[in-house]
DNA sequence: CGCTGGCATATGTCGAACATTTCGACAAGG
DNA sequence: CCTTGTCGAAATGTTCGACATATGCCAGCG
């Protein structure tokens, strides 16, 4: 008989379990989380488990080790939202303040058409496979039963669709970036129950994306792209404060 | 008497000293490093503190940890680039592979005209004073001897002018991305000797730069910092093989 | 021939002890 | 009264040794 008391799960993660929390309010920038021999009490792990866990969180910069003094949650400014393991906790446990979401999504709409364009121009026979996959995937949730079951099934294709946009511009750094927008991604598709505008219409626009992408036609991919940002930003009442469209828009219409 | 043979130096670095083998190729994708056990021999440290380390690595998605059988460097595509942590490494043991540093220029001649535009909407005075004291470090070094004393100072400042056109975007994204960017500026400085080409041209496209973001003109920050980065690569004859400089051009003059 | 069981290896976890750093309290001294 | 030095409590950092578990290999057996 071992000593834990279930024997079943893998291992109760505490990286995981403190970042919901931190992530959830409960600990704030500033505060310092429990020392470590209690949370050693509180998950039933040793001490050399709680620091290998806790040290995930000080590599993601969301808590810094005060030798002596205890572990402080960092400010949000220094939280590394470019690890793919924040972001991770991001969609799963809400944005620890909106600011954050909206700078992400201010993001989105910056590059997202310059992504495309890159995608049109680079995007290879395999790519457009995986594109059409989640766009088809998009399209049998949407016919089976005119919204979507749970959402959960939609958005995921929603996100792939996205990402293997951002993966066939065959660029590491783009590819990467990917990971990060996932939050982003989901928070519009869940608050913007996709009902609230045409399904049918969305469906449209992702498809010309998808089309402008096959055909190698980048300023139309990047046009597209602008569409369907449009509209599901405006779907959801959504407002960005200053460059709606991002910079494109201007640069279109001025030269 | 401690057990240590050497009580002056704090500790060696473990995940440091890994990650500049496998940086300089001592341990490639798909080869193992050595075990833990021999690992704290070479750095006569404990089990404990290497695994610490070696947990960094695997933060970083450099290795991958398999169970039983040891621990694994994984594929250039899947190291989390986008950690500031390994572009520090970067700058220090030089990329991987030239693939790695041509995409992150790639990226920066994509990016880099859309950020300085976002800075000149957005800029602070106190962003403005960040800018103007690199872009004032880069001028004193070039005045004192002409050209630099080590190459080092003049690609710190240079390296903190564009950071600081980064963070006067005010989008944290942009901000985070910043850090990863820095390998990619340290490479241009030194390969291209800045001497190759006129450095007081170089900074006066700079000074333009720095005019058009504090004018608050963002159209001629576009401009001013496609001209920073187009003088900087053909400086050292360096030609990315598609989109030279940007989708940016092509959006300009074709619409 | 294929499956299965055990064995070796290396990582994963555990527990206790000691070292080091930090902060705060307290007393001596200016 | 304020400053300063020292001590001690508290928490993190490090070390050691042992056991648990997962993986791969190979021999033995059906």
């Amino acid at each position: 008989m071992k000593s834990k008391q279930s024997p079943s799960r893998k291992r109760p993660c505490v990286a995981e379990a403190l970042a919901k929390e931190i992530f959830s309010g409960t600990y704030q920038p500033g505060d310092f989380v429990p020392r470590e021999v209690d949370l050693c009490e509180r998950f039933a792990l040793n001490r050399s488990a709680v620091r290998s866990d806790l040290r995930q969180l000080v590599d993601a910069g969301i808590i810094e080790r005060i030798s002596g003094h205890g572990s402080k949650v960092r400010e949000y400014p220094e939280w590394n939202i470019l690890d793919a393991q924040v972001t991770e906790w991001m969609t799963r446990y809400a944005a620890p303040n909106p600011g954050v979401q909206r700078e992400i999504l201010a993001f989105r709409l910056d590059v997202e058409p310059y992504v495309a364009m890159t995608a049109a121009k680079h995007a290879t026979a395999h790519d457009l496979v995986a594109i059409e996959e989640a766009f088809n995937g998009m399209g049998s949730d949407l016919d089976d039963t005119t919204v979507n079951r749970d959402g959960r099934l939609h958005s995921d294709y929603d996100i792939a669709f996205h990402v293997a946009i951002f993966k066939a511009t065959h660029n590491i750094v783009w590819s990467q970036l990917s990971h990060i927008l996932r939050p982003s991604i989901l928070l519009l598709i869940e608050t913007s129950n996709v009902s609230a505008s045409d399904p049918a219409e969305s469906l449209e626009r992702h498809r010309s994306l998808m089309e402008s992408i096959r055909a190698r036609r980048p300023r139309d991919a990047f046009r597209a792209s602008q569409a369907v940002l449009a509209g599901t930003a405006s779907a959801l009442g959504l407002e960005i404060p200053d460059t709606p469209l991002g910079y494109s828009a201007e640069l279109l219409s001025e030269t």
